[in-house]
RNA sequence: CUAAGGACCCAUCG
């Protein structure tokens, strides 16, 4: 079954879902049974590729024929319903497994705060985030990212802050992440002078700036109509070596078309293009 | 090292 399942998580990968449930025929008709890995790499797959529908059948399907869905299973489910914006059907797959007599971890409790803050439930959300303190599970970085996520969407940067601050003092390091979610959350009040002393802390605290970090900062300047610190920030953080990604590019180049700077927009199409960017 | 959670762009859909 162990092998059957490695092919099936291949083709999921690859987004071949004919092939995989194929593979799926194949293991039954070789006498054996799908466990709840095969289940679980199914809904993965179903899920990787939107298909919701599809992969909650699978969830349903396991149960039907009596295969116990486990706590990554379940941990995926409630993913499942977050990601297709149903925050109470997700609630409920989390109250499921409590009674089934599995404890929500994690990555359980993460991906319910997302089902909530997704759908701007922010009060949902923030308790979701005290009710899994409470039941003794430790949020980790990506917890305490997406809490600071909660409060960007809602637009209220301070209490952003204040999360990654509490999160400082929890022991843990803010990765680029997080420092993202609090500059984007920022970017969206025009604060951008904020913004731009998060980038600098970040950058002192050793977490490296990768382009979709860099695109937040400058972002956050072309927001506040200040394209030219936008500009400034691009070229001093490519002379430090740091890579900036597509997203850079394009939030660049619309700056200074934007700003009336043709030139400057079309020396850095093509400058994109050597980057190795397409530009669409 | 058979399966689960977080950011930008792209893609997709409206």
């Amino acid at each position: 079954v162990c092998t059957f399942n490695t092919v099936i998580k291949m083709y999921g990968r690859a987004g071949k879902h004919k092939e995989a449930m194929q593979v799926l025929h194949i293991l039954r008709s070789a006498g054996f049974e799908p466990d709840v890995v095969t289940y679980t790499s199914l809904m993965q797959m179903f899920s990787n590729g939107e298909n919701f529908k599809a992969a909650i059948g699978q969830f349903s399907e396991m149960q039907r024929v009596g295969c116990k869905p486990n706590v990554k299973t379940y941990s995926l489910a409630v993913n499942i319903y977050a990601r297709a914006g149903l925050p109470s059907e997700a609630g409920r797959i989390l109250r499921q497994m409590q009674e089934a007599g599995f404890v929500p971890n994690a990555v359980t409790w993460t991906s319910l705060v997302k089902a909530y803050s997704k759908q701007g439930m922010v009060e949902d959300a923030c308790s979701c985030f005290a009710e899994m303190q409470r039941c003794g599970c430790t949020p980790d970085v990506q917890t305490y990212s997406l809490a600071v996520d909660i409060y960007r969407r809602a637009g209220r940067p301070s209490d952003a802050e204040q999360t990654l601050r509490r999160m400082q003092e929890a022991g843990f390091t803010p990765d680029a992440v997080t420092w993202s979610f609090l500059v984007m959350a920022y970017s969206k009040q025009g604060m951008a002078e904020k913004a731009g002393s998060c980038f600098e802390e970040m950058q002192k605290s050793g977490c490296k700036p990768e382009g979709p970090l860099l695109n937040a900062v400058m972002t956050a300047y072309v927001q506040a109509a200040l394209p030219t610190h936008a500009a400034t920030l691009f070229r001093r953080m490519q002379c430090k070596g740091v890579v900036p990604n597509r997203a850079c590019f394009n939030t660049l180049i619309y700056a200074f078309s934007k700003n009336g700077q043709f030139e400057d927009a079309k020396a850095l199409r093509l400058q994109m293009i050597e980057a190795g960017f397409k530009p669409n």
